[in-house]
DNA sequence: GCCGTGGCGGCAACGGGTTGCCATGTATTG
DNA sequence: CAATACATGGCAACCCGTTGCCGCCACGGC
C-alpha cells in the first residue's frame, strides 16, 4: 500500500540542486553568489534546475560563513507615536531597496525593555538605526563599538547621527509667534530624558534672545495629551499668551485643556507643536507644528547604515541634520486679536495672574 | 614596540570558553541548552568563564541545528495606519514574554511587496502572524503549508484565525442608531480587497433586515481621511442621515466633507466610525465608534501562533472571535433633533434630493 | 568480588552555504 | 611548439552550536 502521506517537505538544499545539475555543491553555490565565477552556461542550468526543485538560498548558514545577515535593526522608542511610522517606512523602503530586511524592536519607552531587546537581536543583525533611543550615551557608544550604528533624533558623540533642524524649526515657531505680536514665549516641556526636549528648549532661550522674545518654560510632562492637559491645569496658575509644546500630542492636550477651562485658542492663547502629525490637521483648531521629514529621517539613517555596513567611515564629525518647516495653521493668532476682551483666566484669578512670577526663569 | 591597535574583537564561542574552563565544547553547549545534562558544579563554573568571557550563545548556528530561530514574523498592512500600533504591541509583548523576537513587515498595502517580504524572510522565522493581509486566500494557504501562519482580521479557510465581532460591533451601531430614530443607515465601503469590508456591509444588511432599518452602500473608496472627503462629496447627490463608515479615518474625512459643504454633525447626519483610534478622539465633534481590542488581538494571534510552533494542532476549526464595544460620542444624535430645520443639501439641491435611489440597493 | 545502573563528559558528525586553493583544459603569446 | 595566462569547476576546510552515541567511573546490590 503507497504511502500517502507527503514528504517531509525537506527544505531543498545547495547539495541537491547540485545533484539534478550535475555539479559540484560549490559550482551551484557560486552560481548565485558569484556568478562571474562560473560559465554563463552551466549558470543558468543551474538555476533552471533550482528554479524547478523551488530552491532558495538560505540565509542562515550563508551568515554563519560571510557573517553579514542582511538585516538590520530598527528601534523606535514607542510604536504608539504615530512620528515613528514615516521613519519606519523610510528605513525598511531604503533597506529594501538594497536587498535588506528590516527587524523593528518597539523599545516602549522603556530604557531596559530596549537593552534586552537590542541584545538579544545585536548578534544576528549587521547593524542598527537607534531612533529616539532612550539609553544613555554610554551604552549606545557600548553597542556602537560592536555593530553599525546610526542614531536618529539625538546626538551622541563617536557615533554617526541623523537630526532633525530643531534650532531652525524653534527658530521659525518664535518669529511666527513674534510676528503676531507676541512677545512672551511659554515652553512645555516633554521628557527630560528626551534629547529633542533638551534642544529645543536651547534653542528657544537663543531664539529669545536674539528676537527680544521672554521665554520661560514648565513641565516636565509626559508627551502625551494627558500631559498637554495637566500642562493646561498649571498654566491656570502661571498663564500665558503663546505657547511652544514639546510635541503635537501635548499641543492638542494644551487646546483640550485649555478650552475645556473657558480660555480660547487663538483667541487668547496661541499654540504651536511640534511634528505636524496627523492629529494636528484634525484637532480644532488646527494645530500650527513644526514639521519634521519622518520618511526623510528613516530613509537617511538607514542609507547611511547600509554605506557603514559596506565598510565606510561613519562617523563624519558632524551630525547629518535635515530640514524642518513650520505649517502654520489655526492654532496662532494676533496678540491683540480680541484686544479689550478681559482674559478669562485673568478674571478667574486675578490676584494670581497679578503675581506671577518673572518669565524666562529657569 | 607593543600594538597597541584593539584586537580584532572576535566573537566569543564556546570553544573559547571550553578551553578556558577545561572541558569540551559539547558540554559547554551541554550547560547553556541542557544545564540538567552536566554537573552543577561544572555548569556553575563555565557559566561563570563565559561571564568572564562575554560569551552569548549564537542564536546563528543554534537554528542551523534546531532550525528554531525564536523568531516570528508580524506583517501588517500599512504601518502609517495607527490600528496596528496596538496589535504590534500585543504581539510583541507576549512573543517577548516567551524570549520569542519579533520581526515587524510593512507590506505598504501592496500584496506584491508583501509577498516579496514573506518570502524573503519566511525560511528565518518559526511562524508568521498576517494581520490585514492583502494576499489572496490561496497564496495565505501556500505560505500556511511551509510555516505555522495565524491570520488576523480575515478568516481564512484551513488556517488559524483571530477575528473581532465585527457582526455584533455592526449590530451595535445599527441598534445605537435605530434607537436615535434613525430609519436608513448609508455603509460607506472601505477597499473591496479589505475582508472586514465585506463583512462589515453583510452584517449591516443583516441587522438592517432584524432591526427595520433600510441600508444601503456608496462606495468603495481608499480607507484615508481623503476617502472619507470624496465620500462627502458623493453623499451631496445621494444624501443620507445616519453613516457608517468603514472606518475612523474615513469617518472623520467624512465630518469634515460634510461641515464643510453645511451639513451639519451629529445634527443632520450621525456617524459612526470603526476602530476607536485616538483621532476618533481628537476630532470635532468625538466620534462614535466600534472599539476593537488590538492589544488582545495581537497578543491572541502571537500566543496563538507560539503554541503552533511548540507543536500544537494550530487549526481548531472555527476563528478565535474577540469581543468589541461602541464608544458613544458627539458623531451621533437623535434624527429628529432639528425637527423642522431644512436640511441644507435638501436646500442645495432638491432635484437631485427628490430623485434619490431607493435605499437598500446593492 | 562481580555485574548492573546511572551520572557525566568527550568524540565526531551534522546543518547548509562559502571560499581558498588546486587541477584541468583551453586560449594566447612569442 | 613551448610557455604562460586564464577560465572553470571540484575538494575540503570552515563557520559554531547541537546531539547521538560511547566510554569511563562510582556506587549499590547480591
Amino acid at each position: 500500500m503507497p504511502d500517502h502521506t507527503r514528504p517531509p517537505e525537506k527544505r531543498v538544499t545547495i547539495y541537491d540542486v547540485a545533484v539534478e545539475a550535475d555539479v559540484s555543491p560549490s559550482t551551484v553555490s557560486r552560481a548565485f553568489s558569484r556568478p562571474s565565477r562560473v560559465n554563463s552556461e552551466t549558470a543558468e542550468r543551474i538555476r533552471q534546475v533550482a528554479e524547478r526543485l523551488g530552491y532558495r538560498t538560505n540565509p542562515l548558514p550563508r551568515a554563519l560563513t560571510t557573517s553579514r545577515t542582511r538585516v538590520i535593526a530598527l528601534v523606535i522608542a514607542d510604536i504608539t507615536n504615530p512620528v515613528y511610522a514615516g521613519i519606519v517606512r523610510g528605513a525598511q523602503e531604503t533597506a529594501m531597496h538594497d536587498e535588506y530586511t528590516t527587524v523593528l524592536i518597539d523599545a516602549q519607552e522603556s530604557d531596559r525593555v530596549e537593552r534586552a531587546a537590542i541584545e538579544r537581536t545585536m548578534s544576528t543583525v549587521d547593524g542598527i538605526v537607534l531612533a529616539s533611543s532612550r539609553m544613555s550615551d554610554s551604552a549606545i557608544r557600548m553597542f556602537a563599538k560592536q555593530r553599525p550604528v546610526v542614531v536618529l533624533n539625538r546626538s551622541v558623540a563617536d557615533v554617526p547621527c541623523v537630526v532633525t533642524d530643531n534650532p531652525r524649526g524653534v527658530r521659525r515657531a518664535a518669529e511666527h509667534l513674534g510676528e503676531l505680536g507676541h512677545d512672551h514665549i511659554t515652553y512645555v516641556a516633554g521628557p527630560q530624558a528626551s534629547w529633542p526636549n533638551g534642544i529645543r528648549w536651547r534653542s528657544l532661550l537663543e531664539a529669545g534672545m536674539e528676537l527680544e522674545i521672554k521665554v520661560r518654560q514648565i513641565g516636565p510632562f509626559s508627551p502625551t495629551i494627558e500631559g498637554g492637559e495637566r500642562a493646561a491645569e498649571e498654566l491656570r496658575a502661571r498663564p500665558a499668551t503663546a505657547i511652544l509644546a514639546f510635541n503635537d500630542q501635548m499641543a492638542i492636550g494644551l487646546i483640550r485643556g485649555l478650552t475645556r477651562i473657558g480660555v480660547d485658542v487663538p483667541g487668547d492663547v496661541s499654540i504651536v507643536g511640534f511634528d505636524n502629525t496627523l492629529a494636528a490637521d484634525i484637532v480644532t483648531p488646527g494645530l500650527t507644528t513644526v514639521a519634521a521629514p519622518f520618511y526623510a529621517e528613516g530613509s537617511a539613517a538607514a542609507r547611511h547604515l547600509l554605506t557603514m555596513i559596506e565598510g565606510a567611515p561613519g562617523h563624519t564629525g558632524r551630525p547629518m541634520v535635515l530640514p524642518v518647516r513650520l505649517v502654520v495653521r489655526h492654532s496662532t493668532a494676533a496678540r491683540d486679536r480680541k484686544a479689550g476682551r478681559p482674559r478669562p483666566w485673568v478674571r478667574q484669578r486675578p490676584a494670581l495672574a497679578a503675581s506671577l512670577p518673572p518669565l524666562s526663569e529657569q
